[in-house]
DNA sequence: CAAAATGAGTAAATCGATTTTTCGCAGTTG
DNA sequence: CAACTGCGAAAAATCGATTTACTCATTTTG
């Protein structure tokens, strides 16, 4: 009924300007904080504001000003806590600070990542949060220097000689789960990844492993790595088992691992649902180790032992670093990693302390 | 090095103008698809175009427009699946027409929903998907009808006289829950939900109850309820089996519901905490269903029982809804159901069978 | 006391498009 | 031949701010 007449013309500077008598001139000093203005005309400025319910347009704004206050954000997935909490702590910051934070899914494609980019890049974006798909040698922040736009790339990167990153420091995590898991007693470890591009996986792979060999130089360390997506990770996994399983009958020695250590968060899914399909149970049938917490994790029976990355530190660290670049700061690019915690829970239990489940007859 | 000039001033509508040699009116005519221009005239502009790298600058070009190509979205959180998966679907959906999305998390506050609706209101966005914190009848959908906005309300909705609705229709799927509980067995159950604000959570309530008593009216169905956080939830969840076992001990009798459906997700993960502090296991002590599925519920053991709502279906018709409107549709608002699929599994057994780690007797 | 500096404010240019208006020119028509 | 029609394109207005340049007073300074 009323509808089409509340559909009305919002008020604009110059509306305020002629109901306090100045000119829109003013009216954008006074809205700015200059202080070169006489102190009544401001008041009549702040009243005709108020009365007016005036507020700025920020698209006619940013059209003016060369930095436009608009932060990009590209995330490989929203589906996960990771990278919903991550999103989540970034629009805060950005709307902290005034800014508007525009996301993007590229859906775990570099294609995708590219064509958001330029489209942000058409929007003159002051700055963006890229967390890449890959890793930091991307198309995408290759599109970025090319461009000249100023960003900060997260999560799935080490090092960058252009772009700052931030990014969980993985390889010390990885590193304190192998001191974990051989301190309770497992030689035979299994690591679980996927993307073997990624920057993170290798990290965590390489933390792993200089760790544990280290601490224990004759023990075996499996790796399943799948290229890029989680079917085949699947299969993989089912056919790696197989053949333990095979060895087993054949020496009457148990080749399979103790543990497995997943690098990344379906990993630690697709391992779960292989060791349903088989009936193994966690700790006594095998271990069990994610990277990345999630909540369902402490209240499943076992609770999942996991990494948790600090991700109000990486996204808090990425702003910083970010605005630094926006207000011009200078200097080489920061590499910066971020401690995470690790959380070690009931899936993971000493190799041969408990009843076994599965067909192997070990020790 | 080099980066300094590569932060080049990107070329304007006029430099493609000036480069085929005619005004920008032709060059943004040609462009739009105009038809009235020398076949000869736009080539020279598609040209120009070309070799510029000429983008049109959409903070620009919506400057001028009356409806700007943006769409808010404003979720209650990020970082649950469904979420997640709504603002990613949004997110495509509104980029094939060309649109932006910028989207807000409220973090479940009816104030924060209010202020980013103002913000997107500052930027005179074309229309909102908002899902609202409690149901339809907050502050946020007040704001947006005072101010002529359009929009489309969502998920935790049921109808509305001034706005569409789509929400996933959680009566019907809950009256599904119920026949299959009651078909299992069950005849004393709880329901666990939170914010009985929402409208959701009223609707799933009554959609279990009014099938559950027509299918077994002489059974019983305890309800708790908390008001607005997770954890008082836990507590009443505590007293209620607490006061259960108190009754077991003094009647002989199992007083202790055998089944619990939980009207949404953090409740899913309360109730299995609170088994495992119990140690309690599903099915066979207790069974469990959720409203809500996650991929972890499929891996776990055992697999949880759950709701699934249908995300793509709302996003689209959510979409489809706020277009029509943004293009002019008129007519009363319409309040659309969309059905949801009930996944039962492992999680849910029959009353009494299969051996008991509890402390009660039954049978 | 004249010249320079300062203060307070305004008109106009600008950002980069879109849209409306105007204009020139060619071809028709009365 | 004047008037009219149409077409294609340019010129100008517009969107809503910010910023620059400039105008008067008033005050300070040499």
């Amino acid at each position: 009924m009323a509808r089409r007449q509340d559909q009305q013309r919002r008020s604009s500077i110059h509306d305020v300007a002629s109901r306090a008598g100045v000119s829109a001139a003013t009216v954008s000093k006074v809205l700015a904080g200059v202080t070169t203005v006489k102190p009544e005309n401001a008041q009549r400025v702040f009243d005709a504001v108020e009365q007016l319910g005036y507020r700025v347009d920020p698209l006619a704004s940013d059209m003016r000003r060369a930095k436009r206050r608009i932060i990009g954000a590209i995330m490989p997935e929203f589906e996960s806590e990771f990278f919903g909490q991550m999103i989540t702590e970034l629009e805060g910051l950005a709307e902290q600070r005034g800014y508007t934070l525009v996301a993007a899914s590229s859906r775990e494609s570099e294609a995708r990542e590219k064509e958001i980019l330029a489209r942000m890049h058409d929007w003159r974006v002051a700055g963006v949060v890229l967390a890449p798909v890959r890793n930091e040698h991307g198309p995408a922040a290759e599109f970025m220097k090319a461009n000249g736009m100023t960003g900060v790339l997260i999560d799935r990167v080490l090092s960058d000689d252009a772009f700052d990153t931030v990014s969980a420091d993985s390889a010390a995590a990885s590193a304190e789960v192998a001191r974990e898991l051989i301190g309770k007693g497992h030689r035979h470890i299994l690591v679980v990844g996927l993307g073997e591009q990624a920057a993170t996986v290798r990290a965590r792979l390489d933390g792993f492993r200089g760790a544990a060999l280290k601490l224990a130089p004759g023990m075996r360390i499996d790796v399943v790595l799948a290229e890029s997506d989680v079917g085949p990770l699947r299969a993989q996994l089912r056919d790696y088992f197989d053949a333990c399983e095979g060895k087993d009958q054949g020496e009457g020695k148990g080749e399979r691992p103790t543990a497995v250590y997943s690098l990344f968060l379906k990993g630690t899914l697709v391992a779960l649902s292989e060791f349903r399909r088989r009936g193994w149970h966690c700790p006594n049938d095998i271990s069990l180790v994610g990277f990345d917490d999630a909540e369902w994790m402490q209240v499943t029976w076992p609770a999942i032992a996991a990494v948790v990355q600090p991700v109000r530190e990486i996204a808090g660290h990425a702003m910083e670093a970010l605005f630094a670049r926006i207000e011009g700061g200078e200097g080489p690019p920061q590499a910066r990693l971020e401690p995470c915690r690790v959380l070690m829970r009931e899936s993971v239990g000493s190799p041969g302390s408990g009843s076994h489940s599965g067909g192997g007859n070990r020790q």
